[in-house]
RNA sequence: GCGCCUGUAGCUCAGCUGGAUAGAGCAACGGACUUCUAAUCCGUAGGUCGCAGGUUCGAAUCCUGCCAGGCGCGCCA
């Protein structure tokens, strides 16, 4: 907000500049306000006189002082403001502004970073989409993590967020499966079976098969129809992977199926649509999407000689659906696998007749497993991968957000399962959690000690003083436009990032400072700059789906 | 062969989309609890930002070419 008004009061001089002919505004829109990374260089700087500089031969200089004598009148703002380096301008800025966003922190509270930006754009966040032939993998539970933190962050900045899942229970992995389940099911029964040469050798085939059992003896032994052994799995299958989702605090608004974009006649539909546009062919009894249209190298099948449609066609029909339903802004959370369905599915949707900058995917690359130093290969079919929930039994719901969230979706993520342990202990979200914590414990002794926080116009927040505390106050102060920029970016591993930082000097701090002293103005401050902080720590969190604990 | 992603401290990763002297957490070493929670703090050490060119006032960041790893490139999903 302080950097915003900086901007504002730049881009008025910068007009202004224009106006008077000093320069052209071949400048404009490309100057920023920026933190330096040396305290020396000031709270903020602008490149902007470099910037007129370089595309005008002035001298970057001359502009800056000009510019420096300009913005130095609003010493409301600033202290100082000064030249350096190539034409750097300096803005130094006082501590009274600093100390004034206690006030903003404290109103909003809960609220605070909350934004409008979003304007309730309708969004709709796809992820995990896992068919459920299988407990879900760690592959999945980072998906399911960045999603829902994505689908978070997506809220605070005023979209309206739907969650959504997508499977297909038709396909032949599904058929697999429910030979899988037969097989099984005929074993335990001592009836003797083969197992599917590329069936699902998981343990848990097995459990279904039990309850199978149990709940209807031998009665299916000599069925043919695979079936009732397919929807038996599909739906214990997706018993679970709920429970596990819902053990992370992740739930979906809906699960949209697959088969009935089928039923609706959606996939039919748009056959018809890119024939009556050209862009639909046959060839060698296949039908085939023009794709080289639209910059592929090859035209793409559709429809296979058998009739069945390739993934591909569901794919766009479902995307042509969502925007049908009224989305602005489809947000696809995918593995590096699918990155060849994403030029299809654009080419797809723009040939329907939308603009395809409405769809966002977020590729994240793979989580990679490593035991005894050396890499596994996973693989849900051979079941040697590790799950959400043997994880869970390992560490708690906040130690697997926290690690899934700390990269950025483009980094592929190294899983060391003999640190996972350790993790659980040294995790650097209890690092997070405690300074929340420890900020709760001190408003507690305050409470025990008789201590209120006065109402904050009688407070001297000038007794904030303290390098360290104007640094936090600098921190809470940026705070919402970080929120909005990891929502937009769609990165919520900058919020993480952020709060490690705010930790980092805020546990300093707690070591060589204390708030209830005896210098009751001093406490008064600190006690409404603790609250300010705690409040933060607490959305910070909250908005990529960590809990704040008050104690710990 | 082609496309996308990655390469930064011993390890795992940030680096705000081109800024000034490149950061954090682990691991290593040495210290700090009679004071609001030691799940903490303080200090030491650790770097050719994969390599080579280019663009400009200025490059870890942008462009080109190599090298290495990952994921893809089906009438599989």
């Amino acid at each position: 907000m302080i950097k915003e008004q900086i901007k504002d009061i730049l881009d008025k001089y910068f007009n202004e500049g224009v106006e008077q002919g000093l320069w052209t505004n071949a400048a404009a829109g490309s100057y920023a306000v920026e933190l330096p990374k040396h305290t020396s260089h000031g709270d903020f700087s602008t490149n902007m006189a470099m910037l007129i500089g370089g595309r005008e031969k002035k001298n970057p200089r001359e502009v800056a002082s000009l510019l420096a004598e300009q913005m130095g009148t609003h010493i409301d703002l600033f202290s100082k403001v000064e030249i350096a380096g190539p034409g750097f301008v300096n803005f130094f800025v006082r501590d009274a502004v600093w100390q004034s966003v206690i006030k903003p922190v404290c109103e909003k509270a809960y609220g605070y970073g909350s934004s409008g930006i979003g304007q309730q754009k309708k969004v709709l966040v796809e992820f995990v989409s896992a068919n459920p032939t299988g407990p879900l993998s760690i592959g999945h539970g980072r998906q399911a993590v960045l999603g829902d933190a994505i689908a978070r962050l997506l809220e605070a900045t005023g979209h309206e967020v739907t969650r959504e899942y997508y499977y297909n229970d038709a396909g032949r992995q599904m058929r697999v499966l429910g030979e899988s389940t037969r097989a099984r099911y005929m074993e335990l029964l001592d009836l003797g079976a083969e197992f599917p040469e590329d069936g699902y050798q998981g343990e848990y085939i097995y459990d279904i098969a039990r309850k199978l059992i149990s709940e209807k003896n031998d009665s299916l032994k000599d069925t043919a129809d695979v079936a009732p052994f397919k929807e038996k799995a599909e739906q214990e299958i997706f018993a679970n992977i709920a429970e596990t989702l819902a053990r992370l605090d992740i739930r979906f608004d809906n699960y949209y199926n697959e088969h009935s974009l089928y039923e609706k006649g959606l996939v039919d539909d748009v056959v018809a649509r890119l024939r009556e546009k050209g862009l639909a062919y046959d060839h060698d009894g296949a039908v085939w999407f023009k794709t080289t249209e639209f910059g592929q190298e090859q035209d793409r099948v559709i429809i296979k000689s058998t009739g069945e449609p390739t993934y591909r066609l569901p794919d766009i029909a479902y995307h042509r659906e969502k925007l049908k339903r009224g989305f602005d802004w489809l947000v696809n959370i995918f593995g590096s696998d699918h990155i060849a369905t994403v030029p299809d599915v654009l080419a797809g949707i723009r040939a329907l007749g939308y603009d395809d900058s409405m769809v966002t995917v977020v590729l994240h690359q793979f989580v990679t497993l490593t035991r005894e130093g050396k890499q596994v290969k996973m693989s849900t079919r051979k079941a040697n991968f590790i799950t959400v929930d043997e994880l869970f039994d390992e560490v708690g719901p906040d130690v697997i957000r926290f690690f899934f969230l700390t990269r950025k979706a483009d980094s592929q993520l190294e899983f060391d399962l003999d640190l996972a342990t350790k993790e659980s202990q040294e995790n650097p979200v209890f690092y997070v959690q405690y300074a929340n914590a420890r900020l709760r414990s001190i408003q507690k002794k305050a409470e025990e000690k008789n201590i209120r926080r006065n109402p904050l116009q009688e407070v001297s927040l000038g007794k904030l003083s303290l390098p360290e505390e104007l640094n936090m106050l600098k921190a809470l102060a940026s705070y919402p436009e970080l929120v909005e920029d990891s929502a937009l970016d769609l990165s919520p591993h900058r919020i993480i990032f952020f709060l490690m930082d705010l930790a980092g000097q805020f546990h300093s701090y707690y070591n060589s400072h204390l708030v209830i002293s005896d210098d009751p103005e001093l406490t008064q401050a600190r006690l409404w700059l603790a609250e300010a902080l705690r409040i933060v720590f607490h959305n910070g969190l909250r908005v990529v789906g960590l809990s704040a604990p008050e104690t710990m």
